[in-house]
DNA sequence: TCGTAGACTCGGCGTC
DNA sequence: CGCGGCCGAGTCTACT
């Protein structure tokens, strides 16, 4: 289910478990999963005898530096996770959706399950990786020092709705439907208001509601609705901080008008209409 | 009025 | 039917 906090949660549960860890071998069983056929095939070849050095994020997307050189990049989409299986377990009994596996000599594993298949997992060469992000006009991380209040402003600066704006990852990377509506909320936004007619007020309430809404989806391990769980199994608890998301009709937490439910960028989109005026 | 960039809409992608 | 993500194709519209 990854948003920022849930691929920042995998991200630091990763690093415990499997940096420096001798790799024995690889093996993808779903083809789509690597867009390249031939790396699909020779996905064991290509990592037998490296380690992940270091293991960073951009916005959604994981990089996993290997010693090699090469960074292997990863992105989730909907209902991809990253699980560590020691070497007792068998990947049945864990997760039955596993569409790829990396074998590490000590006998354990990392497992990436996706129930949708809608994953995907590139392995670049040192120079290939600044192109990569390049090319999808990735804008920086929604946490990086570079957003600032008046960096954001500008970029939210556009005639569209303000919520799709926040999940175009060209305006900045990381946000996605469930932290969109929430820190919206927070700001007292209304989700359909313009970018463009942001008061300076309003682009510094978004600011300070998109950092803090990021922070405390980190700190409560990610969101755990459907089937997102951390890499030793376990669930995250935003799900229980939610204000407005999923939460149609129940009462808004501050002034207990029921939530609404709209439709923007073919987005489910939960608000409440007394604290989230338009315009 | 024309051309263009940007915005919007829809369908697709596997699965439960 | 819905869904945390995102892409490509096609269409519309607003501006210069």
């Amino acid at each position: 289910m990854p948003e920022l906090p849930e691929v920042e949660t995998t991200v630091r549960a990763l690093r415990k478990k499997i940096l420096g860890r001798k790799i024995k071998g690889a093996v993808a069983t779903a083809p789509q999963l690597f867009h390249d056929k031939k790396l699909f095939r020779n996905i064991g070849r290509a990592l037998r005898g490296d380690k992940f050095s270091a293991i960073d994020r951009h916005g959604k997307y994981l990089l996993f530096r290997l010693r090699s050189g090469r960074t292997m990049i990863a992105h989730m989409k909907l209902t991809g996770h990253f699980l560590v299986k020691d070497k007792k377990q068998k990947a049945n009994d864990i997760h039955k959706h596993v569409r790829f596996r990396t074998d590490f000599a000590d006998g354990g594993a990392l497992l990436f399950s996706d129930l949708r298949k809608f994953g995907r997992c590139w392995l670049l060469a040192p120079n290939e990786v600044p192109e990569f992000f390049d090319d999808r006009k990735l804008g920086h991380d929604a946490l990086s020092k570079e957003v600032s209040e008046v960096y954001l402003r500008a970029k939210l600066r556009r005639n569209r709705a303000v919520k799709s704006l926040l999940l175009d990852q060209t305006v900045v990377a990381g946000i996605g439907n469930i932290y969109a509506d929430e820190l919206l909320w927070m700001a007292k936004i209304h989700p359909l208001h313009k970018g463009l007619s942001l008061s300076e007020h309003e682009a510094v309430e978004i600011h300070k509601a998109m950092r803090d809404i990021l922070h405390r989806g980190i700190k409560a391990g990610g969101t755990s609705i459907r089937d997102y769980r951390k890499p030793d199994g376990s669930s995250g608890y935003f799900q229980m901080l939610r204000a407005v998301y999923q939460r149609a009709g129940q009462p808004c937490p501050r002034c207990k008008t029921p939530i609404k439910r709209i439709v923007v960028a073919q987005r489910g989109t939960h608000y409440c209409p007394k604290c989230q005026r338009k315009n």
